[in-house]
DNA sequence: CTTGTGGCCTGAGGGC
DNA sequence: TGCCCTCAGGCCACAA
């Protein structure tokens, strides 16, 4: 088993976890946390102060962030970024669920709870108005999120850049909520060396890119998740993302569709698994007639 | 503008 | 078996 992190559709399923639980609607009483360091916009005494009495009027999701829209007069919003380990659980009983790797409680009315859990306390939680959250440096320039943006779009922003297409995949200022994995099982669909520069690149590859992005992302959702350790679904079920693997984390193996070994490389500064016989930096043109 | 490195963290897993 | 060490990764700060 290998470290799988929570991507874009460990956020959705998140959220519609959270809405088929109707948690819409229900009134915050209290707000804790053991990590204060990692709130942004407000202290943890100023959330306190200012979530009590809210109600939930929303959840949303743009990129790998959650938000849950809260009511009143000045609307805010409490987000959640799960970096690595994080995770929500919806709980009735806190003593049972509550655990060392809880950072942050919210106490709904009613008796329901909202953990957030996160033994490697990467996991950020933002609390504020939309003005605020507007200046925050990541939620402030968040791209479009990657089920959102059309092709013309998402043609238009990567080819502003230049670079390596896997580093401007993960860059979630292009377009939200494509993780390392995600990046790598859309690489091999497409048939791309990780290191192909951008600038290079076709438009027909690049809406190739696309769609098999998205791809990726829907059939990781389909199948749960990509839970295999730190992740869970809020009510705790795993993720069934190991059936639809196709390269990430298979470095010693050989490749599903030419059956040569795979290789893994350090790229764009994060743990890269890819084909080398599939995925050639200079694609061959067929020649004419061919094929 | 770009790339690269270290730091934040803890738990898993390899080596012995 | 159990200890030690490295690695995993999203993002940021900082340097080149």
């Amino acid at each position: 088993m290998k470290n799988i992190m929570p991507e874009l559709p460990e956020v959705e399923i998140t959220k519609q976890k959270l809405i088929e639980q109707k948690i819409k609607g229900a009134v915050v009483e209290d707000f804790w946390t053991d990590r204060p360091q990692n709130l942004k916009l407000f202290s943890d005494i100023k959330i306190q102060k200012d979530i009590r009495g809210r109600k939930i009027i929303s959840i949303e999701r743009r990129g790998k962030v959650l938000f849950l829209g809260l009511s009143g007069r000045d609307k805010k919003n409490l987000a959640f970024h799960f970096r690595m380990s994080g995770r929500l659980i919806l709980a009735e009983d806190v003593k049972k669920f509550k655990d060392t790797s809880t950072r942050a409680i919210v106490f709904l009315k009613g008796g329901k709870k909202i953990l957030f859990r996160d033994p490697r306390k990467f996991g950020v939680i933002w609390y504020g108005g939309p003005d605020e959250l507007k200046q925050d440096p990541y939620l402030g320039f968040l791209g479009p999120d990657m089920l959102e943006v059309t092709f013309r779009v998402f043609l238009e922003r990567l080819k502003k850049r230049k670079g390596k297409i896997k580093s401007l995949l993960l860059d979630q200022k292009i377009v939200s909520g494509i993780g390392n994995i995600i990046a790598d099982e859309a690489l091999w669909y497409s048939k791309l060396h990780p290191e192909t520069e951008i600038k290079k690149m076709s438009k027909a590859q690049i809406r190739k890119l696309y769609s098999d992005i998205r791809r990726v992302i829907h059939n990781i959702i389909k199948a749960g998740g990509t839970t295999l350790r730190d992740w869970a679904h809020p009510d705790g079920k795993e993720g069934g993302y190991e059936k639809v693997r196709r390269i990430y984390g298979r470095g010693k193996k050989n490749c599903f569709r030419c059956k040569n070994p795979v290789s893994r490389a350090v790229i764009a500064g994060r743990g890269t698994t890819f084909c080398p016989k599939c995925q050639k930096i200079d694609k061959v043109s067929t020649p004419a007639g061919g094929r």
